[in-house]
DNA sequence: GTCATCATGTAAGCCGTTACATGATTGC
DNA sequence: GCAATCATGTAACGGCTTACATGATGAC
């Protein structure tokens, strides 16, 4: 989970381990605050593993990519007047971390089950192309269903006054999530029927065709 | 966070581990599904700290309290003909135990942050005395309320499409979560009104709840 | 007598944490 | 020069998991 994050940051711009972990603490938010003491480690690890490498220089490194927070950070690095700056090494994800990232994007583990995981992997996922998404938006909707299934399964008057609250409230946030998705599923569609509209304009109303072969 | 459910499943009734995985199963549900890899070794500590106790013939231990659940494993227990089964060792909660586990409810640390802890002590908040209770769930809305409040705070248009989509329905999530531990908190007060009510039997026909007494 | 289940345990490992140690850069 | 911050790392530990090893009991 935390390699995943991490690819998935440097995705947008190459980045040393503090900033990397104040962005994680940004983007991720209370959700998951990460410490140096397993980012490091898990830094070293991804480097050896090809997935990132280190570029001393990271002037050369960033091509001004129109992302406003990239640049900040590029101007930043930039306004040395020394060129010493032997310590803090940025990284930058290699066309194997790439690879790495949608493989862990798409991996079966924490998608459906995890609540974490899966808001994770959101956070992330438009590093995929649209059919992965939907599959993990749906592998999502199937595990939130199943949830929902088994809590119905069971009797609904066991336990004592705290215990059948906590569940009937569990129920109801399982009921909504399920819903949230949904949209987001919905939204996925749309998404792509606009798309396929853009491509094709004076065949817009044609656009029965599934390209449901997953 | 293993000890408290250990210790809440225990105060009800003697267990021996394999029935008490079941058992934790059951109550917390899809929650937390707890390993033996960790069960046996937390048996075996709480019982060096004297929380617990392993009885060796259980058919004493259990004095028909009228919990279905309870006699029937009791009577499982009974029904052997040979007094042999050395192995399955049952364990019961000590008077330090009981101590111990009131301890943990009340412990500062995972009762308003972390949801699972949280959840965790409300299933097992029957054992604390009203005002402790009460505590527990101030605390907890406490946090979610600065979960919120935080939340609010920060810009709400901030990244791409998918993750202001999960910032806003957690948001909405930690709302609910918020308005549930209210009424939680109302019907705790109203709780303590009835109990008075009851010290005054004349005015029994005000009995909305049926045998909460454990 | 053998198979499923009940039952207890150990070993290794995973994934993260806190606490600590260290050093560079910047502002005053 | 000194403090605050930036920045990187290590060591020890925590809590839990999986996988494995072992054995008793009961049903057929």
């Amino acid at each position: 989970m935390l390699e995943l994050a991490i690819l998935g940051v440097l995705k947008e711009q190459p980045l040393h381990g503090y900033e990397l972990k104040k962005r994680l603490g940004e983007t991720l938010g209370p959700l998951w605050g990460v410490s140096y003491g397993s980012l490091y480690p898990a830094l070293r690890r991804l480097e050896r593993a090809g997935a990132i490498e280190s570029v001393d220089e990271p002037r050369a490194a960033i091509p001004a990519t129109g992302s406003l927070a990239g640049d900040l950070a590029a101007a930043r690095l930039r306004r040395r007047p020394k060129p010493s700056r032997r310590t803090r090494k940025a990284y930058r994800l290699t066309d194997r971390g790439d690879a790495t990232l949608a493989e862990l994007l798409l991996a079966d583990d924490l998608s459906g089950d995890d609540d974490r995981g899966f808001a994770l992997k959101l956070a992330f996922c438009r590093h995929l192309e649209p059919a992965g998404r939907l599959e993990l938006l749906q592998r999502r909707r199937a595990a939130l269903a199943d949830r929902l299934a088994r809590a119905r399964r069971t009797a609904p008057g066991r336990g004592d006054r705290y215990t059948r609250s906590l569940v009937e409230h569990r129920q109801e946030s399982t009921e909504r999530d399920l819903e949230w998705v949904d949209t987001l599923i919905v939204a996925e569609g749309t998404e792509r029927d606009a798309a396929t509209v853009n491509a094709q304009p004076e065949r817009a109303h044609y656009h029965q065709e599934g390209a449901t072969a997953s």
